[in-house]
DNA sequence: GTTCTAGAAC
DNA sequence: GTTCTAGAAC
């Protein structure tokens, strides 16, 4: 290894600095390095991707682990490497999340023609890119160039273009002693590249944020003095992008007053929205095909009747299939695209996050219109807080098939304060799936024509919304006499009937009223259901709990361990070991060398949400039991580690304890989701469960999803990784000691620590 | 939980 | 063209 790396003499003092050379072979980073080695009084390392492979070139992985440990070591770091991409660069800026690491670029932007006389000229140099290949590399290279921005993680961006620039560049570092820091900001740039690149969004993932590319700008310029050091280097470029953009949002849109009724602006804030996600394509299953012709016919039918109001289609990811079969078809028939367009995003953020405004959304409810389940009901009752569950309550108990109602959202409620939601129009469709009530048993005539009743529903709720706020909106400005909405006033009192009667009290009036309840006789016949109290407590216990949190569906294929659990006599051949109250086997899909699963034979105790107090014991008999066969695994190998716990939301029925060899080195460990449900805080040791369990009575769930799609981090050095075949190339090689967190309190176990805990 | 696979990323 | 992810289906 040591002929990887280069050393400077220099005492192990002040903050390490990490400094990626971008540029294209023959632009002079390599001599850049040696001139500040040759003369600096700091401690560089000079990490090559073109001899770390003992001489010769490696890989990126090793440039990565050398590098990171060198910081780690204090010292400073040269990357010299081309870096023209920001997605090269991000792995090694992601080095530098440790506290009180400076992420520096050096960017030699110097003419074309210069780096490839350069490296023509060259012999034997390290990257072997001699002769005339050389031009034709350089120019590829150049001409993919991103130039590094602040926002990809960077303190400070020099920009050379000249070899002056160079020259003062190499001073300013061979300056830089060990207890020096230099300014933050970017240096040198003569013709900022205007284009504003957004790498590190793709980076973070499920970020689909679009920020404003000039505020995004701005944002950039200014951020010159945020610093590295003390964040968590977990969410510190979590943290940095969403504090960029949130400003980018404060300063680019003025949050605005709940723009109820307001009356005339070319901001398109003031336009009345509704937003609304698909009906029933989600967990009702309907076909894709069928719900998008109906989607757009109802946008169509409606679409003169909103005045200028807009309708938005709103999923949560670009890949969306109902989405873009509804952009297509929406295209096909010409539809006005300042009335009807899609988005992507959460629904319950459209402001916050998107930048769209949406005074109304319409939520996917379930019939008894209660909070639960999952998808868009939850998500929108989660975010409307209690006020919704109330303001819902009061205007009805229950909604059938194909029906809508609307709801005024309090003033109180986060996504009126937050958002500028002032409605909510819950809409019931055709449910399609066997598990769910209502199922129709794939008969797509009834089921198209609830769906059409189901939007014909949610938009004439709409339109009544936008009548009664314009009226508002007239008294208030009886003298302007401004009329922003051109409702059309035959449809006017229709709608009004039809929404005023959608209530509780006159439900079985609105079925009679609708005519579908005419073509469709005997609807609660079909249904099964009714909608008066006295019968909802039956109708649940035939459709199983739906608004219980504890109550969990769990589909077939995640009771295996359940049924071990109840009938282990009848799974002897997977079976470790049996007692009265647990069973031990092997997981059929370990993660790592040894996963070995203790479960809990108790009924009812499906997961760490449901261990009480009166579980202690059984978790103490399940850690000792786990205890026990590391310790058996750990004489069979001693240099394994093992770490014991749980998982806070797992995929499996019946309380289970993973025991699992710290090496992950498994070719099941998969995706990302393998990887964090092991290595991040949705991890729940057993120690800390049973201490939690003991004070609380209940253990901390960290069960927040953005865990198991958070970027992937080295369990041991904490470095990031960009996939997970590069994740676990990295692992297989780290030797660095594990964070100091899980050293404590016996979180993990080894063949020296089993007979006394760590501190 | 896994498998399969489309399509994004490289 | 190959690698990798993530969503759908089970």
């Amino acid at each position: 290894m040591e002929m990887d790396i280069e050393e400077a003499s220099g005492t192990k003092e002040g903050n390490p600095v990490l400094v990626i050379l971008v540029g294209a072979p023959g632009s002079g980073k390599s001599t850049f390095c040696e001139e500040v080695m040759r003369s600096s009084t700091r401690p560089w390392v000079r990490v090559c991707q073109d001899t770390i492979g003992n001489g010769k070139a490696g890989t990126k992985a090793q440039c990565l682990s050398s590098a990171d440990r060198a910081l780690k070591d204090g010292k400073s770091v040269f990357i010299d490497r081309c870096n023209l991409d920001k997605v090269q660069r991000s792995e090694f800026v992601k080095l530098g999340s440790g506290p009180q690491i400076d992420v520096h670029a050096i960017v030699l932007d110097l003419p074309a023609k210069l780096c490839i006389s350069r490296s023509v000229k060259r012999s034997g140099h390290e990257g072997n890119l001699q002769g005339g290949k050389a031009a034709a590399v350089v120019n590829r290279m150049l001409q993919k160039k991103e130039l590094p921005k602040l926002i990809e993680g960077f303190n400070r961006i020099t920009f050379c273009q000249s070899e002056s620039d160079v020259k003062d560049a190499i001073n300013t570092y061979s300056a830089l002693g060990p207890l020096d820091n230099l300014p933050n900001g970017c240096f040198g740039q003569k013709s900022p590249d205007a284009k504003i690149q957004v790498g590190i969004m793709r980076f973070l993932k499920k970020s689909e944020v679009p920020v404003d590319t000039a505020s995004r700008a701005n944002g950039i310029k200014e951020s010159t003095s945020q610093t590295h050091g003390n964040v968590d280097p977990c969410s510190k470029d979590t943290e940095k992008v969403s504090s960029i953009s949130d400003n980018a949002y404060l300063e680019s849109k003025e949050v605005q007053g709940q723009a109820v009724g307001s009356t005339s602006s070319d901001a398109n804030q003031d336009v009345p929205t509704l937003a609304f996600p698909s009906i029933s394509t989600s967990d009702f299953q309907f076909n894709h095909e069928k719900a998008a012709d109906i989607i757009v016919d109802k946008v169509v039918e409606f679409s003169n009747k909103i005045g200028n109001a807009r309708l938005v289609l709103v999923d949560l990811t670009h890949k969306s299939k109902i989405l873009s079969l509804v952009k297509a078809k929406a295209a096909e028939k010409n539809v006005d695209t300042q009335k009807f367009f899609t988005h992507v995003g959460d629904i319950t953020h459209l402001y916050s996050t998107g930048g769209l405004r949406c005074n109304v959304i319409a939520n996917a409810a379930n019939w008894r219109l209660k909070p639960g389940g999952g998808g868009v009901n939850a998500a929108i009752f989660n975010a409307a807080g209690s006020e919704l569950e109330y303001a819902t309550k009061e205007k009805a108990k229950s909604l059938s098939p194909g029906n809508a109602i609307f709801v005024p959202l309090p003033s109180s409620s986060p996504l009126f304060t937050r958002e500028g939601v002032t409605h909510v129009i819950h809409v019931l469709g055709p449910n399609m799936n066997p598990q769910r009530p209502n199922y129709l048993n794939n008969d797509y005539n009834k089921g198209c024509k609830i769906l059409q009743d189901a939007y014909a529903a949610l938009f004439e709720g709409f339109v009544s919304i936008l009548r009664t706020q314009a009226e508002q909106t007239n008294l208030r400005n009886e003298n302007l006499g401004n009329q922003s909405l051109a409702l059309q006033n035959k449809s006017e009192s229709c709608y009004k009937n039809h929404f005023t009667n959608t209530d509780q009290k006159s439900k079985r009036d609105a079925d009679h009223g609708s005519e579908k309840s005419k073509k469709y006789k005997g609807t609660q016949d079909y249904f099964g259901l009714t909608f008066t109290d006295s019968r909802d407590e039956k109708v649940d216990s035939e459709h199983r709990r739906t608004d219980g949190s504890t109550n969990k569906a769990w589909s077939s294929w995640a009771q295996a361990l359940h049924q071990i659990a109840i009938h282990p006599e009848k799974h002897k051949d997977v079976l470790l070991e049996i007692s009265e109250d647990i069973v031990v086997l092997n997981d059929a899909y370990p993660k790592a060398q040894k996963h070995v699963l203790v479960l809990a034979r108790t009924r009812g105790l499906d997961c760490l949400a449901d261990a009480q107090n009166e579980h202690l014991q059984l978790l103490k008999k399940m850690h000792d039991v786990g205890l026990k066969w590391a310790e058996k695994l750990l004489h069979e190998n001693a240099s394994l580690v093992f770490r014991l716990g749980y998982h806070s939301v797992p995929s499996m029925r019946q309380l289970h304890l993973h025991v699992i060899s710290q090496d992950f080195e498994s070719k099941h460990l998969k995706n990302k989701k393998h990887w964090n449900s092991f290595n991040t805080a949705f991890f729940r040791d057993s120690v800390d469960v049973m201490d939690e369990i003991s004070s609380h009575g209940k253990a901390t769930l960290k069960d927040d999803d953005k865990l198991l799609s958070m970027e992937l981090r080295c369990h041991r050095c904490r470095s990031a990784h960009p996939n997970i075949p590069r994740l676990k190339s990295h692992i297989s090689n780290c030797q660095a000691t594990f964070p100091a967190h899980l050293l404590q309190n016996g979180r993990l176990v080894n063949a020296s620590s089993e007979p006394k805990n760590n501190d």
